[in-house]
RNA sequence: GGCUCCAUGGUCAAGCGGUCAAGACAUCGCCCUUUCACGGCGGUAACUCGGGUUCGAUUCCCGAUGGAGUCACCA
């Protein structure tokens, strides 16, 4: 059986786009798994859209996400060149070829004449006109420099067929599919027509791409057939939505790698996400390393119909990994987002990392959980009371006070000298220990939610701060209740 | 509009003729706790609708509805 050869084409037009990203994943995946190769093909013969300095963020995206070619413009591995614009030369001899071969013809139509062919919805389809054009016809035309398009040579009748390794049985009516124009006039190769001869001289056997091309996949397969040689596997994919009705696309934002990689999310976790999305493992384990899917990846299941990119479990997925971090990888990868923050330089990166590794889903949550260090002022006393615990403003004054007063005494001001001392002190005046620490951890910080317990944030903030703190808040409290 | 597909909770999804219809995220409640988190336990929540086929349909077939894609000298 032959080696296994999958490719990922895309067009330098910007960033990658997260349903180019998973698209290539699964092609890689799909390959890995076979033991095949996997390779990268730049398609850039749409001068206009090109944009300078996408093919690099191509490179760095595969690089970040885990995804290693085996072969593509760097890689050379004897199917080169890779650069689709460096390939020009070749199509228009295969397109004569085809034409040889009955499977194509010249047209020499103008825009007029095609713009007659189209109906009141202003949908055209070719009348293959040209097509009756004798031989002599044709070259007495060509040479007498009479601008031409090669347009494919479709059966009007019948219907091509073929089997997708995920929707299964596909048929289309020949009469739905149009002569489609292979060589444009300016003798470039339209992508359809490009794409077909590189798979095949790439010798790709296994598509993998976008469900935009199932239909339209037998006309590839009727050019296969035509020049007589062997049609690849398809693998058509569903898009990722934004919505029910909108495609998740970089018009809406935030779609893109980089943009999440922006947000605090993690290579490693956006690749697992997004693998989730429209293929799922047969086990019930989710969280899933890239030599995990590879052992796993399965046509099997990978789900026809669409589906909605739901950042919420991206985000629970990216804490997931966040978890597993040592307190040195993340202080690497959140140093950024420390420096962002209002407590940037004036702490101990690894001492908050400690803190913030099982509280922390994407890095940047953490200017938002820090910035209470060095941002203290009027804050809402409301917060002080608590049914559950039985706390009202005037108990958590009480006890403000008497942790005060017994904290200045404190040397060894630590989390777990802190800790005893206010254990001690619920014994002593017969409080629930919850109605020591919440109205201390609240009159430490003047926020809701902190990245620790009361002594923690005692400890972090240190004896002089934490006292001062604690002046502020009586008084506050005072002058509200 | 023609053509090609698709259809299980709010979301991702398992299921591939007989299940009390998995699991995960989200959500809600409880527990743990030193208050914040983490963690543990539990709850709410789904087979789009009609017809068939079958002893029996979420599962197979047809139709409706809804959704996606496609109909370029763009990829």
């Amino acid at each position: 059986m032959a080696k296994v050869r999958t490719r990922f084409a895309p067009s330098p037009t910007g960033f990658m786009h997260i349903g180019n990203l998973r698209t290539c994943l699964y092609a890689y995946l799909f390959a890995k798994k076979n033991d095949g190769a996997f390779v990268l093909r730049i398609e850039d013969t749409d001068r206009e859209r090109y944009v300078e300095g996408a093919v690099d963020v191509i490179y760095s995206t595969l690089a970040k996400a885990g995804i290693t070619h085996d072969e593509g413009p760097d890689k050379d591995g004897g199917y080169g060149p890779y650069i689709q614009s460096q390939r020009k030369s070749l199509y228009l001899d295969y397109a004569k070829e085809l034409v040889e071969k009955g499977g194509a013809y010249y047209c020499f139509c103008d825009k007029e004449r095609l713009d007659s062919l189209k109906d009141g919805n202003g949908v055209a389809k070719y009348d293959k006109h040209c097509l009756s054009l004798s031989k002599e016809e044709v070259q007495r035309r060509i040479d007498a420099k009479q601008p031409y398009v090669i347009r494919q040579n479709i059966p009007s009748d019948g219907a091509s067929e073929y089997d997708d390794m995920v929707f299964g049985h596909i048929s289309v009516p020949n009469e739905d599919m149009e002569d489609g124009v292979l060589i444009k006039s300016d003798g470039m190769p339209t992508y359809n027509f490009a794409n077909v001869v590189d798979d095949h001289l790439m010798a790709i056997n296994y598509v993998i791409r976008g469900v935009e091309y199932l239909s339209s996949t037998p006309k590839y397969n009727l050019m296969y057939d035509a020049f007589g040689w062997e049609r690849p596997h398809y693998m058509h994919l569903s898009p990722i939505m934004k919505d029910a009705q909108r495609k998740l696309s970089k018009r809406y934002g935030d779609a893109n790698f980089e943009d999440f990689l922006a947000k605090g999310y993690l290579p490693e976790a956006i690749v697992n996400y997004i693998a989730l999305l429209g293929w799922s493992p047969k086990g019930n384990e989710e969280k899933l390393s890239m030599n995990q899917l590879v052992e796993q990846f399965d046509v099997d299941g990978i789900s026809k119909s669409p589906s909605i990119f739901d950042e919420a479990k991206m985000r629970w997925l990216n804490g997931e990994y966040i978890k597993q971090m040592s307190v040195e990888d993340f202080v690497k990868a959140a140093t950024p987002y420390f420096e962002e923050s209002k407590a940037a330089g004036k702490y101990d990166y690894s001492e908050l990392a400690k803190l913030l590794i099982p509280r922390v889903e994407i890095l940047s949550e953490i200017p938002d959980k820090i910035n209470f260090l060095e941002e203290f002022g009027e804050y809402d006393v409301t917060m002080f009371e608590h049914k559950k615990m039985k706390i009202t403003k005037e108990i958590a004054l009480a006890n403000l006070k008497t942790v005060r007063q017994d904290f200045a005494e404190e040397e060894d001001w630590s989390d777990t000298a802190l800790k005893a001392r206010g254990m001690a002190l619920a014994e002593k005046t017969g409080c629930k220990s919850g109605q020591i620490f919440l109205p201390l951890r609240l009159a430490l910080t003047g926020v809701a939610t902190t990245p620790g317990g009361a002594t923690e944030m005692a400890q972090l903030l240190g004896k002089q701060e934490s006292l001062r703190r604690l002046d502020f808040s009586i008084d506050l409290l005072e002058r509200n209740i």
